[in-house]
DNA sequence: GCATATTTGTCCGTATGTATA
DNA sequence: CTATACATACGGACAAATATG
């Protein structure tokens, strides 16, 4: 799903920067926390020189914020970065499905993720479901051939778990669209890719709506 | 233009990623170019601390590549980079295009982008020309109104920019495209979108074959 | 508003591992 | 194969900015 160079890290400064981007998208860091450098270079067990070059990085991929001589801390995404990650999501999205070779290899990932979110809701393991939804989307994208793109659209996904993590309703957020993901899916192999772009389209206004109005819920 | 941190740089570490990127984008440091961190940090005058920082952040914007254990290098487009990097771009200008509202605010700097390339075209500046054009390119993203789609644009840009570097003429470049850019403006002004995205799309199929052309020519 | 403590920004020295002539 | 050069990573230091009482 990651192709990212931290994906198979060679130093330790790219394995801390991929042991820190877990613990963001998964929730153990939680939105405007402050990171300090010196209690989690000792946590982590490594030099404050090297944690820095990682929060370099994870600023640049917008999980992190810095504020120069305040300090770093966890990205906290606000109603208006909420649309606009949409705003993106439906630009790429729609367009690399409307655009869309039916037989592309990345249409078996789609299925895959799809049988996968299935079966995880039977269980149920929401977080599962919330995962493999993830893949589909990023499957998605892959059918536009443009590795960038697809490192673009790994942003936008992080950035999003960070406000999954925020909401922490995986049942409500996830759980309708299992079924719609699949009707795309369908649309996409029957040689349809307007309709699965149209489709989609009403998913993610609707995936938007849902989860600002949780937002809102949650502000108060 | 750029709507980076770096912008308005507030440390040390900020100041020389955008030293950095500066020389990277006008072709002061060319590809494949190693940057050693004993030399370049003695030239800056900084420490190598905080270069490494800086050589962190430009690599994932894709300027430079990191070789664990061997050193960060001036990035070299390849063959593949190019036509993927268009990929890209047909991807996310023509989509932008398309679905522009116009009478958007980025439509003004794209009318100002034309009337500077118009200009340098006759002193002639082709460097100035160039700048212009990729201003008018980056209005034609803003039209999607989504600011994390900008930056990832303004990365595609930069990295062509090496490319510039690397074929090094520049009228040859971006002379053709001024009266092209024109045109698609008049399209998209007088409320044709559909035909602005299908000129634009001409636009970057030539400007991919020349440069892949004058890359060929270049190898030999 | 002031004095103090904390934290970041930045630098240096150095030990170790890796690549290459 | 050895030697050398270089990147990796650490820890300590201090100034500057910020937070705290």
């Amino acid at each position: 799903m990651n192709k990212d160079v931290s994906d198979n890290p060679r130093t330790l400064g790219e394995t801390v920067t991929a042991e820190i981007r877990r613990k963001l998208v998964d929730g153990e860091l939680v939105p405007g926390q402050r990171l300090s450098e010196a209690a989690l270079s000792e946590s982590l067990d490594i030099s404050r020189n090297t944690l820095r070059e990682a929060f370099r990085v994870l600023t640049q991929e917008g999980l992190l914020k810095h504020e120069p001589n305040r300090g770093v801390f966890v990205s906290v995404p606000d109603m208006a970065s909420i649309i606009e990650i949409y705003r993106a999501r439906r630009f790429v999205e729609c367009q690399a499905l409307a655009q869309a070779y039916p037989k592309h290899p990345a249409v078996k990932r789609m299925r895959e993720a799809v049988k996968a979110a299935q079966r995880s809701a039977e269980v149920p393991d929401w977080g599962a479901v919330g995962t493999a939804n993830m893949v589909f989307h990023a499957a998605i994208v892959e059918l536009a051939d443009s590795q960038r793109l697809n490192t673009f659209y790994g942003h936008l996904s992080a950035e999003l778990r960070l406000v999954f993590g925020l909401l922490n309703d995986a049942e409500f957020l996830h759980a309708p669209y299992i079924d719609m993901n699949a009707a795309i899916l369908d649309h996409l192999e029957a040689g349809r890719p307007q309709d699965a772009a149209k489709a989609l389209d009403t998913y993610l206004v609707q995936s938007e709506r849902t989860i600002l109005a949780a937002y809102a819920r949650r502000g108060c």
